[in-house]
DNA sequence: TTGAAAATGCAACTAAAGTAGCATTTTTAC
DNA sequence: GTAAAAATGCTACTTTAGTTGCATTTTCAA
């Protein structure tokens, strides 16, 4: 299990390593999948072996969406149903092709009573995930489109930011406008405005940074962490 | 303490109730007040008992503020940083003279570890924390400010939505449009609308809701719960 | 290898949100 | 009771975001 990299099972201790070999299975999915029944959400906790998953929000009146976390290496989901036992109202889409570690969630709610272990390393991870939200949602209101999409720029550079660090490669300009809580034209408006300044340069799917002054000072009015 | 209505005492058997009285002490602040030092959030733990009380950010640019949280009976904080032991960066300030029960943080990350009685109440809660948040974020992304204003009004009236019944009752136009995250004078044309439409009827500080149906109508478009 | 799907680029336009400023009314604190 | 602070109402204006539609290029799977 180690070999995969992923933080959690580093901590672990023999015991419990066998706990997981024991109830987990991998699983794995295609790009573009959309791969959870409802069902399935509310029996299995998933935690992220490798690839991208996303989770969003859709506006059925005229199809925008909202990207609002992007599960890699590490994440667990659904930790809201996982606390509460309730379904979360969101929809999955696998952005590469992903490696899950499934696990009966009652299991894990098991470890979340009893496991000290499991809890040191989970509490902390909870924390981050409504940090993480309360940050979507005050940039969503307070900074404009450009501020927002420097900002993800810096973030993408930035290898202290775990969860956005290389998050950005090979995702299109579509994905990158659902991230930020725009469309596609938006996003591309700023870009070449970015490119113009000879700040940035773009590639299909990628994006490349030349200049991280210039982009610090679109950033200048935000409270960068 | 059960004379406060607040459900988690409902829910205490007599020993946990005790360790409550120990351990916790009552405080009280009056309006407008920003009630806590960094390091006093970091040391503990707040569940409100009567009043409210916001969590808000604020962009240091054009002072534009969002609230996070609006915390009223029975409310929490800071959560984020009992379970991760981390300064949680938001300003707080107090809506209306708000009683809360201090306790030590420690304390409470204790019974987080070993208390089931209290962990039975904690992680719903928990959960519906990140529900609310996450809602914010993608309402703020996917619908308009008309759109979520009426969605606000409805909940006011919704007895079912323990968590914004009757939160709106004494909030200036200011305040609301802090929570839809807009500035005032929007928030002002969209109720002229409203009211121009026979559909809501605004007093000082009091909006009153004429005719749900065509709230309703406003709020076509958007998921409601 | 080839046809469909995805990604990109671009132009013209509409709609919504935000800014600035000021006057009036109401509430609150002393 | 009164002065200061808060809340409200309104006008004119600027800026940003979002819409529509179509053409071209690239990728990917059968």
């Amino acid at each position: 299990m180690k070999h995969y990299g992923v933080e959690i099972f580093n901590k672990l201790d023999q015991r419990f390593e066998q706990e997981f070999i024991k109830y987990g299975k991998i699983v794995s999915f295609k790009k573009r999948e959309m791969p959870f029944s409802r069902s399935e959400l509310l029996s299995f906790f998933y935690i992220v072996l490798k690839g991208r998953i996303k989770s969003y929000q859709i506006n059925l009146h005229n199809a925008k969406e909202q990207t609002l976390f992007l599960y890699r290496q590490g994440d667990m989901f659904d930790t809201i149903t996982l606390l509460d036992d309730k379904p979360h109202e969101v929809m999955y889409e696998v952005l590469d092709n992903v490696e899950l570690l499934e696990l009966p969630i009652k299991k894990v709610r098991e470890w979340l009573k009893t496991n000290e272990q499991f809890n040191r390393h989970f509490f902390p991870y909870m924390a981050s995930q409504l940090r993480r939200t309360e940050e979507l949602a005050s940039d969503l209101s307070l900074y404009s489109t450009s501020e927002r999409l420097s900002k993800l720029l810096l973030q993408n550079i930035n290898p202290n930011d775990k969860h956005y660090f290389q998050l950005l490669q090979n995702l299109s300009k579509t994905e990158i406008a659902k991230l930020l809580g725009t469309v596609r034209h938006v996003v591309e408006r700023h870009l070449k405005e970015l490119e113009k300044d000879n700040t940035i340069e773009t590639g299909r799917k990628n994006i490349f940074i030349k200049d991280v002054n210039g982009l610090l000072n679109h950033t200048k009015k935000l409270l960068l962490n």
